[in-house]
DNA sequence: TAATGTTGATAGTATTACTATTATTTTTGC
DNA sequence: GCAAAAATAATAGTAATACTATCAACATTA
């Protein structure tokens, strides 16, 4: 991934950890590995008894920078979609027709994530695939409504509404640009799902396809009559 | 929902029990109550310890039926998508128009669902909500591939096949019909649940609405230019 | 009526998801 | 450089989960 301003510390609501795992190396040890550890097993398998382990370090140790293990899967998915964001911000930016930029948008959900140098310890291209394979697990909860509140979901749905705005400019008279944009974001990861593991029901066998797909679906979708 | 006609057993993969529940009282029950159930408190917080304190029987006894409650939810989901399918076929047949068709699948999967008289013991309004809440997790797991092949997901898949055919009919150079045809699927689960708990990024907040969102999504991406 | 199948009761195991306590090591502030 | 504070490690313990195994009781059927 190119780098657009190094040095960017990325926030994640404080609420989701009890200590700050950037300020110690301990702390960033947790999210290095936990990412390889998710990636590598899934969330429901994923222990912080075998992360301790893994780390050479003690459970309890973990136990006091996240509460358990979901906190931590929606610190990492938090920073992921604020990393998508910042790309998504940048790459749009300056941009003035409306198509171009929500197609620039597009290119940022589909296209293959590369390594960002900046963030050393935390491995996009494996959150990538934690966020393809865990993400959904972390709002399909009863506890959902709570923690929407807790505003644990906010960046993901400001990354919405971002593009919402984008299709609002494209058309200002068409009737469902939330469910549109939500539905992009949702489709990006999902066909991606499907290209490994279902493929006999989608198309889209590398991200250049997803794009167009998604690409096509949307400006005939938008197109005025 | 209105009975198209009684007395249709659905069958689903007998790999996924030990013993088929149609054939038993004890069976039926295991099924009524663990829809209840998994509505009720989720399938994390749901136990074939606490069904069986529920039904007055014994947990050993519901592990003679199903070999663990993951087993369960794809027998319950699996279940489901039978009979939606069995919908679907009904209600496009003899249809001559393919647009129309589509829309009619499309109602299909968006309607409220109202219980089917037929299926005593099993509600599918609740079941309809396990479907939008767990579904995605009996797929989103590291057994995806083992299961696949063993045919847990055959009915969704060719519910969704059966969906592509129709595109493919009314538009054959259209590039991704299998794309289209998940999306909507998938879209159709989704766009319910945002409408629950993440309101403010959809626009569909009745189920009428989200069949328009789709509807125009589709005649508009295949339209030919 | 004997054989078979189904269900229920009880017990037991390894693992999970924590909490609590205390010891040890590291950091920091003066 | 040392004392105090903070962070980490080690150990132990608990309740719940996700099972497996065994045996008894009861119902069915041949």
């Amino acid at each position: 991934m190119e780098r657009l301003l190094s040095n960017i510390k990325i926030q994640v609501n404080e609420n989701l950890y009890n200590k700050d795992p950037e300020t110690s190396e301990l702390g960033k040890k947790i999210i290095q590995h936990s990412i390889e550890m998710i990636n590598e097993i899934g969330i429901e398998s994923f222990t912080f008894k075998k992360l301790g382990v893994k780390i050479s370090s003690n459970e309890s140790s973990i136990y006091r920078y996240f509460e358990n293990k979901h906190k931590l899967l929606l610190y990492l998915t938090s920073w992921y979609w604020s990393w998508i964001e910042y790309q998504l911000v940048f790459r749009t930016f300056n941009i003035a027709s409306p198509l171009e930029r929500l197609e620039r948008a597009v290119l940022v959900l589909t296209q293959p994530i590369s390594k960002d140098s900046s963030y050393e310890h935390i491995d996009e291209v494996q959150l990538n695939n934690i966020v393809i394979n865990e993400f959904s697990k972390s709002y399909l909860t009863k506890e959902v409504d709570t923690e929407n509140k807790e505003g644990y979901f906010s960046v993901f749905k400001r990354l919405i509404t971002r593009m919402k705005e984008m299709i609002v400019e494209i058309n200002p008279e068409y009737a469902y640009p939330s469910s549109l944009a939500s539905t992009v974001l949702e489709t990006s990861l999902y066909q991606s799902f499907l290209k490994d593991h279902f493929p006999s029901i989608t198309d889209c066998s590398s991200s250049e396809e997803t794009k167009n797909f998604l690409v096509h679906m949307i400006t005939n979708t938008l197109k005025k009559k």
